[in-house]
DNA sequence: AAAATTACTTGACTCGGGTCAACGATTGAC
DNA sequence: GTCAATCGTTGACCCGAGTCAAGTAATTTT
């Protein structure tokens, strides 16, 4: 919902509100999916056995203790613990004190819950599989390519970007270090992480830091500082690797760009790495052309400047 | 599941069972559907208003009798009569004795019961537009099309083809119903009924009724009879118009080829007019030429024959 | 005209999901 | 060492969904 101020080059992430048209084709697909699939995929999945115990199930494969079990499902505290007690009468599930806090109690399935798991798996399997064989190799294909697609923009849509953040929050300091873990393992000499620019760096008025989130929590960053003399620097642009490929890279760009004029900076700059494919294309694509160095440039890993006029 | 005795140049349904890697595919589009926007939109659509009743309300827009939305809801008589009286007394609906048959109860939604269900409406289309909202134009035509894709192919793995079937049931009556009245609007001078090829002529051994139907009902049908001399003619090839541009009408093709192939035909022969150019373009694609002529070919609409050598 | 059928209503249930509050047991903070 | 907070359990609920069977009124069949 930003106002349409100062029109960027860039994609505006909300041309208006969608029409009318295209609002009713999510609604159709929505109807028809959630009736012919997701409900039929429920019922396929409980062996006689309540849905939120099979769900129960599910989660208790990679889970360990009801805490996690509970925010992970949404439950209450009591019907959660019903639950597991249930399961453990038929000797589905296991409890017991956890060691090192015996407050907690260490959850995890017996032979038979993982048996019985494989066979909910292998139903559910058999559904998804009943819905493929109807159609031929080529339908098949199109159809995962069509599926994944839709998954891959739904998800950019439930991504929110808040900017500007405090980049000394945890959520934060999390993309940080991802970020330089990331780089850490790609650049042949490795990463040093001490070039990392500083939070008050980032921090209004000297510069901002934005953060994007999805369901999950953080996928994504990015940073302008300030080089002075009416010049921003972009820093640390970094998309977790689930979160690629959606077009979240432009998204961060076009609203640091955006930051970066209203702290007053006339032009930004940034410095990155040859190997960094995706990033050089970004830039490139959004308008960025190559420039040999800059003042304040100090990144000893970068080897290629851009800079872009902001409007 | 049909074996690959005898290998057909059109495509098969079935090629064997999906790959591992596809299924995993459909539950993960699953699972992040259903979460993310399934159950969210259930919980929209109900304004402190148990969810079965915001649902019937959607639905008696479109109906007027309790059997109606009983079959279309898979309700209980007693509990939808249950909901009625409840959504009676919240004056959203009015019910009164049918007077053709005055067991019967008529139902119609209130000026409120409208107004309601228009907020209901507001609301799913708020949501949908939600999930629209964070995307470029071009993500979301990108978007929309994968869900139109996607939809279509499920819609065409829901499509079972029984072959053969008595052609004198209610069901395939009415396909041919259809496409005689369909046929009867498309040819200039409209479409004699009676050229269709009777009941007898299409049950074997003479000849073969095949049906196609979804989760709603027939959705498509094609026949062949015998010409005598080794030869089959295909008759009254026809799909319904919802289930057009999904593939349905070369999957009937090849069924209708291996069924003519039991029936001991050497060569299957058809007739079409012009105008039919959806149909043409399938039978070239199929592999048949255009012949001048045939012995028995008697449709007086039909102006264009083809023909194929079977396997 | 009687018997069977159909359309709907009502009562009496079960069940799963979900909430709330009280209560041990355990732990961390001061 | 005490007190507050935390983790899980348990009892006592509510609610909506769904099932089953009996009952009433109207209609069709025979």
């Amino acid at each position: 919902m930003q106002p349409s101020v100062r029109p960027s080059p860039l994609e505006q992430p909300t041309p208006g509100q969608p029409a009318q048209h295209d609002v009713a084709a999510v609604r159709r697909f929505n109807r028809y999916f959630t009736r012919r699939v997701g409900v039929l995929s429920d019922r396929y999945l409980e062996r006689n056995r309540p849905l939120g115990q099979a769900r129960l199930l599910f989660e208790i494969a990679t889970a360990t203790t009801q805490r996690e079990l509970r925010e992970r499902l949404g439950l209450d505290a009591g019907q959660l613990s019903r639950m597991l007690t249930a399961l453990e009468s038929q000797s589905l599930v296991r409890t017991r004190p956890d060691p090192a806090d015996r407050r907690r109690r260490l959850i995890e399935l017996t032979a038979r819950g993982r048996r019985e798991l494989a066979e909910q798996n292998r139903r559910a399997d058999a559904f998804a599989a009943g819905i493929l064989n109807g159609l031929t190799g080529d339908q098949r294909s199109r159809l995962l390519d069509s599926l994944g697609t839709a998954e891959r923009l739904l998800r950019l849509a439930a991504i929110t970007v808040e900017s500007p953040v405090d980049p000394a929050t945890a959520e934060a300091r999390w993309c940080l270090d991802s970020y330089a873990a990331e780089l850490d393992e790609r650049f042949p000499g490795g990463f040093d992480s001490s070039i990392l620019v500083t939070a008050e760096q980032l921090s209004p008025p000297a510069g901002a830091f934005v953060l994007a989130r999805d369901d999950n929590g953080p996928v994504g960053c990015g940073a302008v500082r300030s080089l002075g003399d009416g010049a921003g620097e972009l820093r640390h642009l970094w998309i977790a690797p689930h979160a690629r490929g959606l077009g979240l890279g432009r998204r961060l760009l076009a609203d640091l760009e955006r930051l970066a004029a209203d702290l007053g900076h006339r032009v930004l700059r940034l410095s990155t790495h040859p190997t960094l494919t995706e990033a050089i294309a970004l830039y490139r694509g959004a308008g960025y052309r190559a420039v040999a160095d800059y003042p304040g440039f100090e990144d000893p890993h970068a080897t290629l400047c851009f800079e872009r006029d902001l409007p």
